[in-house]
DNA sequence: AAACACTATTGCGTAATTTGAAATAATCGG
DNA sequence: CCGATTATTTCAAATTACGCAATAGTGTTT
């Protein structure tokens, strides 16, 4: 039976191998299963080249069927510990690496003791990752993603704030209008231009500046530090610079000019059942950024 | 995997010791399986007294899916075997206790020489049986079945003969139409009642007469025993006397007047995809009750 | 009410199955 | 034609599943 779930790794993985690494087992077993399906079948499913392998025409036919049978079973697995309210098993999240230690930690050390039978895994990685193809329960992300078959669900509004060290604005004084930011060094991200273009709500609408620095970096923690420094002005999000406002080693400038928020999406795979432990950390999330926000974004000014 | 199986089993089957016969299963196995595949979902489907099973609201819906689920997975292997074209595995075959030894037999013997990958198991009964719930494949029965459930195709007609053996008819005189079995002893099917009523075909239409006599019982081969004795006329399936004709210890009277001809069905359960062992062996009934029927019931008189 | 009959679960020794590391065979790319 | 990668096989070890017998629990019957 198990068998089943192998051979549609092993036919999506297009690979023993890639396929054994997947779900934790040795090629060995994979390779075992997968005969011993085709063996109580009688029927051959993969040609294997020991180079490459590709579906037989029973093979394909059975995959098609087997892939959603499998799903349909998955749905009435899911189906069940819904109404049992209860989560188990392991939960694979993914996000941002600042994110992650910032804000996530603490709020994924509460759910994990609130669901003693569920295993936690946090995997903090700034690199965008194929969430079904690495096994990958959830993934939070800054700004809408690409893949439409992932579900986003808005978390969290994250506010962005200029800043600079108070030692560069005694030096060379704090901008009073986004143009004046032409005059300045802005650290910001590197999307492999040199040139970035911040744009600002004033009170006459917004203004677009394209601003340039003499750092760049696609790290946001380097370009606080700079910050710190006195390199330049940074645009960076909330939880990235809130510790160094706090610390008064930055402060914020052109408060009257507030760059449009981003938001912080959970992306989960698109299922009929929406498994149990994902729902539950979804609205786990949902209620920690609702409380946790309501001091920090929507009632009045950051710390 | 196997356990959805069985718990299935377990569910249709309304108790473990029920379904561990069925299944050819210890019933400690049963229970065993039945409890992982719970502690694999984490919830409980089945409330157990020792003495009765029921589903829980959680079982009920498992059930149905998985029901459901491995129905469709019985399709696609079988889709599979189809394409193929050989069969494997076993094939359960019932059908009635003289039937099967005169004319079953040696199709069957045939049959399973040609495919010598599939055991063929033959269960000789005169008792209709439940035949999903024996997890049989295929039941041949004469005369069309009350289970709608399964798919009845009908085989071969069964011509009947009125026979008597030559002393009785030395002894009594032959009848020459159906009124004059009214003075005779006629042996018949033992339909609980002691009288029966038999309808010829003659040449003026069909003829029923009421019939009675000394014997009767529900066992074909006793009747034409105790006919060959000369204690009465029987009417009886040609498979049944066609030896005692052919050795002349009966012969047939009232050749004018046909019974109504029985029909052979097969008798098998509906499905998605019919198994391709069923489907060969349907096959192959087919063609065999045609070529053999050439001589015997198409084309002219009985040997 | 109490004994009975039947059913499901558990303990334990055994048997079968599965497993992984290493060796082997096989193919694609250079 | 060789090197690198991939799938399969070999064989011993470990995990797992199994059946028998005993246990516990429930519905029925006397």
């Amino acid at each position: 039976m198990e068998d089943l779930e192998i051979f549609v790794n092993v036919v999506e993985a297009d690979g023993f191998t890639a396929a054994a690494a997947l779900m934790n087992m040795t090629v060995t077993a994979t390779s075992r299963r997968v005969k011993a399906l085709e063996e109580r079948l009688g029927v051959r499913l993969l040609n294997r080249t020991t180079r490459r392998i590709s579906l037989t025409e029973a093979g394909q036919i059975y995959f098609d069927q087997v892939r959603r049978i499998l799903s349909e079973l998955r749905d009435a697995e899911e189906q069940l510990s819904q109404l049992s309210g209860s989560a188990r098993g392991t939960l694979r999240v993914t996000a941002p690496m600042t994110f992650g230690v910032r804000r996530l930690a603490p709020w994924i050390a509460r759910f994990a003791d609130a669901h003693p039978q569920l295993q936690v895994q946090l995997h903090l990685d700034d690199q965008t990752i194929d969430i079904v193809g690495q096994g990958l329960d959830m993934a939070l992300r800054i700004g809408y993603p690409r893949d439409s078959s992932l579900i986003a669900r808005p978390i969290l509004p994250v506010a962005r704030y200029v800043c600079a060290a108070p030692a560069y604005l005694q030096k060379w004084g704090a901008p009073q209008t986004p143009l004046d930011l032409l005059r300045h060094s802005c650290l910001h991200y590197d999307n492999l231009s040199v040139r970035e273009e911040w744009t600002l709500n004033g009170p006459d609408g917004p203004e677009a500046v394209e601003v340039q620095g003499r750092l760049c970096s696609n790290n946001g923690e380097v370009l606080c530090e700079a910050a710190v420094q006195g390199l330049g002005i940074v645009l960076l999000p909330d939880f990235m610079v809130e510790q160094a406002l706090a610390e008064n080693r930055l402060q914020r400038i052109l408060e009257g000019f507030e760059p449009p928020p981003f938001t912080l999406y959970a992306l989960y795979p698109s299922r009929h059942f929406v498994p149990t432990k994902i729902r539950l950390l979804l609205d786990f999330l949902i209620l920690a950024a609702g409380q946790g926000a309501i001091g920090r974004h929507f009632s009045g000014n950051p710390p």
